[in-house]
DNA sequence: AAGTGGTCTAGACCACATC
DNA sequence: ATGTGGTCTAGACCACTTG
């Protein structure tokens, strides 16, 4: 296809290729799990030395873009496998246990107007709430706003067999993969509803995590709120 | 001094010689701030090729080892400059302005268990209580601890000149860069003496960081605990 | 102008995974 | 045995910073 590439106005040579690959891979050229072609067939698709192009691999795995695998090849990621979000809160004794999810309701209404923003997609969201518990405790209380005619497949149907993570479900039902997700947290007295679900008194102290899960392209593809424990809560983060 | 580098045992080249430099550093043969070597000069006197110089000197980047600055050279990185500790809080209007401190106390005195493992140091520590204040607000009460023959400087001697910032005046007075810090959060009630400090209600929820900060060699220098209002916490983190 | 790190090349050889 | 990515080399040339 591509020959030599264009002049690089301002960026480096493996800054153009990273680009040209990153939109293939955005743009559905090698799906999810896809191996790239050999560094030495993109090297000489692209009219380029090999180790220009391993740099520019280089950048992509960087950015999580893609995984190198010694002997196996270049694979576009795939989407975050489980929704991490317990790594934020310390559970006395049930260490290593699977969390449970329970969906506790699943509405279609317009949203709040800053997750419509973020959501960039006008007129009604899928809503749900769900209950997570751990060894048998509820420890998280959960609601997700999805952008709705790309999750339509989840509006319908039972949710009876929907697992306990939402990410796998996301990518087997709706063909979204989940690759990038910023966490805010804070810290509030809990509202009754989540409160109650918690098993906890109302305007108990409540950790709050919100966040914006993207896709490959970078669109937000949902903004969820979780609620927990503000005792339990326990992050740690290094600096350099 | 060292001509071609030993066989390699399970590790690269260029990670020998990362590591090989990295003890150097640490050993203090090029102090922070201070320029190594140019590559084809530490190339040459490997034994390696340049490429393979160039490798390793990227791997200490990486780490946060050293900084490369295109035309002028690599650099051994400066200790942490400010303690960025209000990244964790967001206090209304007085943005961009300077945090000022003020040392409440100074003792020297027997540390807890925790602390006194952490720093490896047997016998008695060097504890300070300072208040930091935000357009003359109190936002932050904290409480550190300092092994003490390292820290002896800053137990004589008047306080007055100390400034704002504590890890300058570590580097200045006591020859401590702190390379790198670990940082916990957790959210508790505050204690009577933080409270009053803040000129909150005893028990108000308060926002907990501990810091364990280390220097070049991974030593542990300090033991922190910083306190805050719990409603005025907020912390962004991005997973991939 | 001289010295530094950054980019690119063309090739050899090694280590790992798979068939 | 084959194909993949990982390491290493030796050299050319470019871009930035400083005197």
């Amino acid at each position: 296809m591509s020959a030599a590439v264009d002049t690089p106005p301002g960026q480096s040579r493996y800054g153009a290729l990273a680009g040209a690959l990153r939109s293939r891979i955005v743009g559905g050229d090698w799906p999810p799990g896809h191996a790239l072609p050999a560094e030495q067939q993109l090297a000489a698709e692209h009219g380029v030395a090999l180790g220009t192009m391993r740099r520019a691999l280089e950048l992509l795995a960087e950015q999580g873009l893609v995984e190198r695998v010694h002997g196996r090849g270049t694979f576009v990621k795939q989407g975050l496998a489980g929704a991490p979000m317990l790594r934020f809160f310390r559970f006395g004794g049930s260490e290593g246990e699977a969390p449970r999810s329970r969906i506790l309701a699943r509405d279609v209404l317009a949203p709040p107007a800053d997750v419509a923003q973020a959501l960039a997609a006008p007129g009604p969201a899928l809503r749900l709430k769900r209950l997570r518990s751990l060894g048998g405790q509820p420890v998280l209380y959960e609601e997700s706003w999805l952008p709705l005619p790309l999750f339509q497949p989840l509006a319908d149907g039972d949710t009876a067999g929907w697992g306990d993570l939402l990410y796998p479900l996301f990518a087997a039902r709706c063909g979204v993969h989940v690759h990038r997700a910023v966490d805010t947290i804070g810290f509030v007295p809990l509202p009754a509803a989540a409160a109650r679900a918690l098993k906890l008194a109302s305007g108990h102290p409540g950790a709050r995590v919100q966040r914006r899960a993207h896709d490959l392209a970078g669109r937000c593809v949902e903004c969820r709120t979780s609620l927990g424990d503000a005792h339990a809560f326990q992050y740690t983060v290094s600096i350099t």
